[in-house]
DNA sequence: GATGAATGAGTGTTCATTCAT
DNA sequence: TATGAATGAACACTCATTCAT
């Protein structure tokens, strides 16, 4: 069982370095010290070991963004808590990290597969607290008047590139997330 | 000749929608509507036709970047030109974007090979160009005081973001631009 | 000890269906509700278990054969009681029969082994039988001059073939039977 | 273009005497002295072959099975022709005969499929030429009254019996036809 | 008796690549 | 230029079998 635990710590670090086409079971087994049908006995095949992963990494992701909620002092403190969350994300499992911002491999692409519906939910979930907060923000003055959506997807768009950046090199995370959420404060906040 | 571009046109398209692991070819060549060996007639082997294109690609996207030198009533307006080439580069060739903010295959990313060296060259350059951009308007006083090296990784990262959210499926991108750039500017001029 | 039964039976049914070759002993185990070693603590393998079914069968079979023997007031009801008696054998136990009229798997198909062997004596003890029979009944003037062997063999090629037929899918055995009976007798019978 | 018919010729006796699931692809290649992949250069997969084998197999059998039709002098020479065409046929090409008087391996044998089909049709067609001889025969007077179906599946079953004999160890034909035909002469005719 | 975990040896299949033409 | 035929090396996966418990 423990081997098990192996495989999968494995798969995830090499899925994660070389893509899921580039990775072969054989790599798996050899790097995590089994041998390649063990693979077969713990998971129906390469497809079902790489959704398994991704299930478990979203299903870890999506408990932290939903422990997200609760009462914040305004609607920015939101926003930075979602920085807040990503950038650790990445810094408690930077493998893990890489295989939630990639897209799926092309033959698990298709809409009806747990990968890309788990991906989509990210999208939505993330785009509909990130609306919600620009809304809310700018109705009571918080925020200067911006564009909701595009302004939410932008602020997507930033996190994904962080955390890409990041995934790569470690470089200073703490100086990049102060950078970013004063970055976006500035931007946001209607200075009267 | 017509055929080799055929090749060239149909191996960016799946490159970018499969990746390189993901895509044989064999599947070139059928897609291009030609036979397996003449792709090994017009090039080396997979890795050379995949090395070619990353190389016409970033020729043509450094064209673009060096054409952005030149005067500018300030220094925003440098960053400002730096978004909208890259959404212009998405717009214009969706497909080669993808391929220019993806990783490389794992097989061609020691930092001896030229397309790690394209990748990292652009990344240099970028960040060069950003940088400097941002010391000369600290100084000037047209921006606020921010750290210059996190701030054009933070820069770059949005951009990166932005270009592969728009890659993968295409929004009304005149916004998103204008959107971010607002952002950016709020962001960083210094409105004393 | 129950589930030893089991695992025969079950074996039997597959090994009948999908022969030797096309059965795995991991869908023995299955379909028999057992875990796969299981397997292995009753039989010593694959092998050993399709020959230790094969032997049990062809031990009922030639139980059958040999209960034939007796006194019978004309030769003819000899042949017409080995006709019955593979028609009976054909309706208790379908699956069993196709193993006894199919060919042993190649890979136990050396004369040595006991499955060839256990063939190779019921075509024996059949065509003495019937050759027996047949030089009986033409010297006593019961059947019309035919030659023996040639005979014998067209009457065991003809209870194969119904066999096999009949272990595809049932009909009306019982007319089946009728009928091969009786069309064996007005080509034997030497009518004054 | 010569070695695919080396392949079929060589997976035509491997099937036939191991069967389809004891052949495998390597033994097939090696033994036809080419490399496995020429296999899959030429079919599809091993599937493919088996059907594509089985199609060829029948349609030389269909063709000769239709070359029976055209005037006989009586209805016995019409069963007397189809027991020398597939004494014929066993002769000509013994393992091919093998291929079709055996059942498709399992997992081809949904009646969807072309082998399933095959083997339907030969069945409907010789029961169909046999039973319409059976009841001119007996309307014309020349055969005593049989039940058809049931005398027709009968036929059936002694030429598949005989031909499968045939297949696994070559005796002498001839006499085994002569036998097989006279037997059927004085079961069938009806001696007035 | 019975099983969960594990594996050596293969199995069918694909891939990038070559070569004679 | 272009291709049909061919292959070495690898790939995902399965199989019969074992062993510690």
């Amino acid at each position: 069982m423990i081997r098990k635990q192996t495989i999968i710590t494995t798969a995830i670090k090499l899925f994660a370095r070389q893509g899921f086409d580039g990775t072969t079971t054989l790599q798996i087994a050899t790097e995590a010290g089994v041998t390649e049908p063990l693979i077969y006995y713990h998971f129906k095949g390469k497809d079902d070991l790489f959704t398994h992963i991704l299930g478990e990494v979203f299903g870890s992701y999506f408990i932290r963004l939903e422990a997200l909620e609760g009462p914040t002092k305004n609607e920015f403190e939101k926003i930075e808590r979602i920085f807040a969350l990503h950038f650790q994300f990445v810094e408690d499992m930077p493998d893990e990290t890489l295989l939630i911002v990639s897209a799926c491999p092309a033959k698990l692409r298709d809409p009806e597969n747990i990968c890309a519906q788990n991906i989509a939910r990210q999208r939505k979930l993330l785009i509909g607290i990130l609306m919600n907060s620009l809304q809310t923000g700018i109705r009571t003055g918080e925020f200067c008047k911006v564009p909701t959506e595009a302004t939410a997807n932008l602020l997507l768009g930033l996190i994904n590139g962080l955390v890409r950046q990041r995934s790569f090199k470690m470089e200073t995370l703490e100086e990049m997330r102060a950078t970013a959420v004063d970055f976006c404060r500035r931007s946001l906040l209607a200075t009267a």
